[in-house]
DNA sequence: CAATAAAGTAAACGTTCGTTTACATATTTG
DNA sequence: CAAATATGTAAACGAACGTTTACTTTATTG
């Protein structure tokens, strides 16, 4: 049914997508040259142009509908916290990072509408459907908020690695512990 | 004293950094080219790099010394939380704002590094040393996640803006509330 | 005032970028 | 099989980028 998922042209759309998905969670949006993409999937260049016009579309489609939180929101909402810190620090060795592409790409005035969008209907959308109490939006933000920003200081700006490396698992396993508690604190609403 | 203040060459150099600080927070590293700083800072382009060196330089210069908390260490700790949100929502109508332009620069690979640096010395490092109970380095971090985080939700992607424009005031102090009783909860120890 | 250094200017450099064009090769269809 | 369409390729386009060079103007100094 799905004429995309094989054929030539599927293949090799498929190709692009992947390559673009893990060259923009790499290097960001302006970081980024569709060569490099087109190299990765083994693809001449012409070709991500031919089949998302621009690279922009390649960003939508590559990027737009892939940042919900997948897992998080399967399971009951009085262990949120704990579940959610769990998987922001089992991100190890993916691909495709969703939060961190995000992250990459927020700084592009370009890819800021797009990122947005996705954000909303993905993420705060279904989270607020499932919190109880009052000002459910307002506070599916707020988590989105934490977790995004404990992504840009974690992953991205690795903020926790001091000069010391000891004790490593230790120092991760604290702070998973802090941002199981300050999410749940948030979900429970106070 | 300071050779820099006034002289022609100061009052450029300053003129310059001004313009880099606020295309900076505007547009991002990438998204800035260094004929729009020139422009905005009516100089010409050559000078930067004669000033600066290269375009790292000039967001090392403009950028690296100015990323910290300003005044929301000053007062007591008990209500940072009140004191730290209120901050972020009066940010409007600031051409420079540090925290966004740390958002927007933070996707650039070749900024992570400075960024690290300027914020585990001028956010982290003082903000712990302002904690009392255990693990106050990672509470500190997980204070400046939120609010980079709430920054990228609220200012960069916008996402509390919502098709019906009314009540914007009621939902921003609605948030702010949120924010504040968050991290005053970090603040506290739990 | 003349000599020397500092500061500013205009133009060009080489590179990389996203995109397009003209053409070659598969694949499908009548 | 042949005509037609889809897919892949190589090369070039014009624009924007950071940076450098050669030169002119302004300021400083002996």
């Amino acid at each position: 049914m799905d004429p995309a998922i094989d054929s030539r042209s599927g293949r090799t759309r498929t190709a692009i997508l992947t390559a673009a998905r893990a060259q923009f969670t790499e290097t960001g949006f302006d970081g980024t040259g569709l060569r490099v993409i087109a190299g990765r999937a083994g693809v001449n260049v012409a070709l991500i142009s031919r089949y998302f016009g621009s690279k922009d579309g390649l960003f939508l489609a590559a990027i737009g509908p892939h940042l919900g939180l997948g897992l998080i929101l399967d399971g009951p909402m009085a262990t949120f916290g704990e579940r959610a810190a769990s998987v922001m620090e089992m991100k190890v060795a993916r691909r495709f990072d969703p939060m961190l592409a995000l992250l990459r790409a927020a700084g592009s005035p370009g890819c800021t509408p797009v990122l947005a969008a996705a954000v909303r209907k993905q993420v705060i959308a279904p989270l607020a459907a499932r919190l109880d109490g009052s000002g459910a939006h307002q506070r599916a933000m707020l988590i989105f908020a934490t977790l995004a920003g404990y992504d840009l200081a974690v992953s991205l700006l690795r903020l926790d690695e001091a000069e010391g490396d000891k004790d490593n698992k230790g120092r991760r396993a604290g702070r998973q512990a802090r941002l199981a508690d300050s999410l749940q604190y948030i979900v429970d609403d106070g």
